[in-house]
This record gives C-alpha cells, sequence and structure tokens, in this order.
DNA sequence: CTTTAAACGAGACGGTACGTCCTGTCTTATT
DNA sequence: AATAAGACAGGACGTACCGTCTCGTTTAAAG
C-alpha cells in the first residue's frame, strides 16, 4: 500500500498532452529528430515535469503506443470461435495500417527505440509486443486445438515470424514494398493452402 | 564515361579505417551512441574527411555492412541442386550469427539507420537486402520447380517474412529469444511440414 | 521598469569567472588566438553559457576593460586644482602602463574587437573610452580657464591626439618605441613648451 | 649573384591578381572576414599559389597597401620649401581620405594586422609606416630647421602623435567623428596657433 | 488559517556532438 | 619548377539537446 501523497498532486490530464505532443511530433519528424525539449514545448510543459514522469524518449513513445495515442490500434481479436479467421481480421487490422505513414512511422520509432539498447529496449519489448503477443498465442494455440492448424506448429516462432514480417514491411521503404493482403501472409505462414491474392492477382514489379 | 579527375585523389585506405573505426565503435558503443567525432579520431582522420565520403552516419554502416567490415557475411549460398536445403544451409549462417553480440549490433544499427528517413533508408533497403534477396528468391523458386515447395508459394512474402524474422530476431531483447533452429523456422515457413525441434524438444521458459 | 524575471536567475559568478579566463587567456595569447571554446574551458563552463551573455569576442573583452578585470586602470585622475599637473600625472598612469605586456595585449586586442566591426565597435568605443574621455576634457577645459593652456585650444581634437597616441605606441612593436614619457607628449601636445626629456637626453636608436 | 631559375617561371600577373582580389574581399568584408581560400578563388588561383608569394594573410595586406592597390595613396609630399604647408597638404591627403568607406578598411585591417602578433607585425609596421615617416621627420626638421615649427620639438614623438591621431580617427566609430581639418590639427600639434576651424566654426554635438 | 511539501513553467547550467569553415600542408596531373 | 585543383589533419565556430539544477508560483493536505 502506498503512503498517502503530500503536496500538490499531478495533473493528470498534463499526461495526455505531453503523449500527444509526441505522437504529433512523432508522424512530423520521425523518431530520431523527436526532442523532448520539443514535446515539452508543444505540450506547454517544463521540462522537468516530463522527465518526472519518464525516464527516457523511448518510454514516452511505448507509452503513447500503448495508450493508444499514437497510430496502432491494439484492439482485442474478435472471438468468434473460428480462431484461423479471427486471427486473419486481427491481423488484418495491423497490416491494413501500414499504409498510413503515422503508423509507419510509429513502428520505425520502435524500432528505432530498441536499438537505443540498455533497459529501455527490454521495457519496450514487453510493453510494446507483450499484450499483444498473448492475443496471438491464444488464437494460435485456439487454432491448432480446433484442427485449423497443423498439430506440429511451434507457435512461439510462428508469432515471432508474425512480428517480424509486420516489422519488416513498416522498415522497408514504400517503393519496395509488396501487397500481399494479411490473409494470405497468414495462410503462407500457417497452413500450406493456397493464398487468397489480391483482385487481379498479378502481382506489381518492383520497383 | 566520368570526368578526368583533378587535384589530389582521395586516398583508398582511409575509406578502409574509417569504415573500420566505424565497425569497431558500433560493436562497442551501438549505433546511437557511436559518433562521427569519434569515427574520425579513431581512424586518425580529419571530420571533413569523413563528411567529404558519406554524407550521415547512416550511410557510412550501409556502406561498412556491405563491404565486409561489418560481421553479416552474406556469402553465395550453396547449390547443391536441393533447394531446400540450400537454403536451410544458408539461412542457418545468419541465424546462427544472431548469436554473436557484433552481429546484433550491426543489425540493430541497419534498423536504426533506416528509420533515419530520407533517402539513406532506401539506399541501405537496396544495398543490404537487395542481393541477398535475389539469392533467397532464386532457391525459393528452384524449389517450388522442384516440388519441395508447395506450388501455391507467394516467394516475395515468402522472402520477406524470412527477412522480417531475421530482423525481429535482433531486435528483441536477448532475454525474450525463442531458441528455434533456421531449419524448423523455415519448415514453419514454407512446408507445413513437422520443424524439427532442438534436442530436448522443450521450450526454455520467458524471463 | 524591467519584466519580473522567471527561471532559474543567472549566476553572477560565472560572468566574473569568465570575464577573468578571458582576461588571462588575453594576457597569454592574444586577441586573435583566445577562442572562445578555451574561455569556457578556462572558466570551467559550458560555451552556451557564454554565448547566452555576449554575442561575441568582442563583446567579451569589452566588459572585462570596463569591468576592470583587464589591466587598464582608469581610476579617476587626481584634482589638486593644477589641471596640467593633474593631466600629467592621470596620462602618466597610461603610459607607464604600456610598459606591461598585458596591458598591450589588451590594447591591441580592444583594436581588434574594434575592427571585427558590426555594432560591437561603436559599443567598445563608447564603453571604452566614453568615460575616460570626460575626465580627460574636463581637466583640458579647466586647464585652458585657468590659462594653463592656450585659449584656442580645441579640446575634443586634443582629446583625440592624447588618444590616438597611447593607441598607436600600444600597436606599434617593442623594438620601435620611442621612450618619450607622458609629461613630454603631453607638453608637445599642448604647450609649446620645453619638454622635460628623460635622464641622459640622448634619444636612443631605432632598431 | 643568384642561380639561374629552372623549371617553370613564376607568372607575374598572378601577383597582381592576388593583390587585387585582397583589396576587393578587404573593402567588401573587412580584414578579419577576408580568407586565404577566398582570396585565392577570387583571383582564380590555388590557395598553394598565394602561400608560395606570402606566408600570411598580414603580409598580402601589406604588400597591397604598398603596392598601391589598396585605398591609402603615399605620394611623396610637395616640396614647396614652406615645410609647414607641404607638411599640411600632405596630411590633408590622409585626413581627406579618412571619409571613404574603403580607406578605413584598410586602416583597420592594418591594425588588425598588427594585433595577429609575432614577426608580422613588425614586419606591417616597418613596410606601412616605414616610408611615410621619413617623409615625414624631413618635414618636421626642416620646418624646425626655418623656425616654422620650435626649437624644442621632438620630431619623433610629433611623428607617432600624427599616426597615431590618424589611426585612431579611423578605428573610431563613423558616428564618433570629430570634424576638425586636417591644418587645425597640425597646428594643435605643432604651433600653438589658432587653428583654423571650419567654416561656421561651431562644433557639432557628438551622437 | 497557516504551514509544509510536492508539482509546475521557466530557463540557466556543464556537457557533448553536430555539420561547416578555414588553416597550412600535401599530393596529383598539367604546363 | 610552377600551377589549378583539391584532399588532408586539425581545430574553432555557433547551434541544438541532453539531463540536471534552481528560481518563484501554485495547489493540496496536515497541523
Amino acid at each position: 500500500m502506498t503512503a498517502k501523497p503530500r503536496g500538490r498532486p499531478r495533473n493528470a490530464q498534463t499526461d495526455t498532452a505531453i503523449l500527444e505532443a509526441a505522437r504529433d511530433l512523432m508522424a512530423a519528424d520521425g523518431y530520431e529528430r523527436m526532442t523532448i525539449e520539443a514535446i515539452a514545448a508543444r505540450a506547454g510543459v517544463g521540462k522537468q515535469t516530463v522527465y518526472r514522469r519518464w525516464p527516457s524518449k523511448a518510454a514516452i513513445v511505448a507509452e503513447a503506443v500503448m495508450a493508444g495515442h499514437l497510430g496502432i490500434r491494439a484492439d482485442a481479436p474478435p472471438r468468434t470461435g473460428d480462431a484461423a479467421a479471427d486471427l486473419r481480421t486481427w491481423l488484418g487490422q495491423f497490416f491494413g495500417q501500414l499504409g498510413q505513414p503515422a503508423t509507419v512511422a510509429v513502428i520505425r520509432g520502435l524500432a528505432a527505440a530498441a536499438t537505443d539498447g540498455g533497459t529501455e529496449a527490454e521495457q519496450l519489448y514487453e510493453r510494446f509486443t507483450g499484450p499483444g503477443r498473448e492475443q496471438m498465442l491464444d488464437l494460435l494455440r485456439l487454432g491448432v486445438e480446433h484442427g485449423q492448424f497443423r498439430a506440429s506448429l511451434d507457435i512461439e516462432a510462428a508469432a515471432d515470424a508474425i512480428s517480424g514480417t509486420l516489422l519488416y514491411r513498416a522498415l522497408i521503404p514504400p517503393s519496395a514494398v509488396v501487397d500481399t493482403d494479411a490473409a494470405g501472409f497468414l495462410d503462407l505462414l500457417l497452413l500450406g493452402m493456397t493464398p487468397r491474392t489480391s483482385p487481379g492477382g498479378t502481382r506489381p514489379e518492383r520497383r
């Protein structure tokens, strides 16, 4: 049990203001070019107030993502009973967002934050992938149980492959993006079934 | 045909010295913490000499990787005729190197460099993934022809999934790494076959 | 009335530390060779702290002189009632200091600073010559009233001639200095009387 | 006797081009801001060619002045037999030029060059003031002999006072300049006679 | 109410690195 | 051998942020 706080309590709206400032600047400048000084200024807040709440830029970004201030929405996946379909729907959310520059900026930022090294990388990994990963593993496990995915599936490895592909797609330059849709990707990964190709079927040339 | 060069020619050894300095500092400090000033100092070179040759830290790192000064070796894959086996062997090289801190540092650096934005990201993508990707696509195509991989395989998507997973494994903190071996991963991705699990078969606990 | 200051107030001792560092380096290296970086380092201060207070090297030097940190002492002249004698005594202070390397360094620095152009030159002129000039004009005026100097004396022109000679003596190389004493110079300028020559009377050869 | 020169002879026009480039840049940017690199570029010449001929910026400027490329004209003074009048005429040349910005820039540059310290200051002093000084001393000596100046005049000190005043007038900011004419100044210095004031006679207010 | 204690905006502070500019020297190929 | 061009090690420039540290002020709860 925490001791009753004394002195002036922290202003809860300040958190929001900072996270929103971070979100805007991230979209505008990218993670690297965004500075804590600029975040504070845009939030109309002293620098110390930022440092009092988060230890680093990476931590701010991680929180902004988790709090939903940044583009990637981690809504709970649907649970219709059809695990494969649910997974497709859910991943579709993410793959669909890869078209939006803001989302790409965020994922790039997270990757950059992860490379900052030190404990933040671990934190970020935990906070960012943690909850989503659990959902993913659940659905994969369910799919195996229901016989939708093959029994030998290494669900942890599968989860990593999904996350990794998502990350990779965000990092590569837009001109090189291959427009495979999420469902096709999932089939590729998990089923050995014919992936449903995008309408028209023909793959565009790489630049 | 290039114009005839005038004035004192650039010293080719200087390039090497700078790239090697970058390699060492990258391994020691990581991409973010490595400074151009330190690279110049370690190479025994003026800062301007660095800037004369590369426009940014990202560009230096990209070149260092391509020139083979940085840990990831992109040797040509073996061509035994068995495409699936060749691919396994070749990817094994990369996955095996994920255990070495220097290699991880490099991949993290490349990711960070890619997030630096601008044209360098594209350059980096082209130069880094380009050659390797061609090899990968070749082997995948061959495997499909020989019936080792299913006919419906989207080889571009498969290549992205492989690259992405490799990247993801390098970025996540060591404590969270799942020790699936390369062969198992490949089976997962391409075959729908039972992956060969590591001896003992039990998955270690996550931290 | 000035606006109420906000934020952390500037440390007044820091001003002193910087000015003293400038004084020392000026004496040691001369104005040209003295760098702002070295001033900051010697004062144990960040470079920005220097730039926050003064816009240029010239401005620092000007302030250092006015604050008395640099060698030229502009003590108020004596007021014995004998204006000519007072002037001689007072100017003697300055001419006497021309033998000290530190003083010469300062005057040279002021001249160099003046040539930096811009508004600082004006500032420097005002602040450096201003107060002393008033004293000089006062004494000259008094001397004319008392009949010690001829009635037709253009006191402003006389003041310029005095300042200019002082400056010139500081700028020329030591080997070329003529050792006329202050009193003799003054007589030359103002009285048409026989200057009191230095003991021995013979002028040394120029180099 | 010098050995017969071998190899390609120096181009004499190059000297001129460099000195003229220096003259132009001096007028445009001032001594401090003028760089040797810019001089070479403007003269259409390699940097080394400049360094082969002069050891320093100060030396270039000194030569530019002596060669008449820079504003101050040191024509020989007239010799009418009336030493005082000749001196007035001659000094009038200099004082008159103080109105031209280019001339002021040059004198300021010379002062700055003198403060560069080292041997260049001495060189510069010798080359710049040397020839003119001889002329000045000659006329002063002549004036004393003819009884135009008082017999007790210390001619070396008088020459310094004249040079110093000229220098001082060039260094002080234009707004502070007192418009005493040369003749009046000279009378002040040498004669104890009523100086001829400018028409109207009233001194303008200082800024 | 008054005291106490923390939060807050502001901005100074010692540092570090940035990317640019210039110095004076050194190679090139050319004249 | 001199030249135009330009690379080179070095070093200072003035700027931007870092993360920390005062300031004076504000806001609650405790006395």
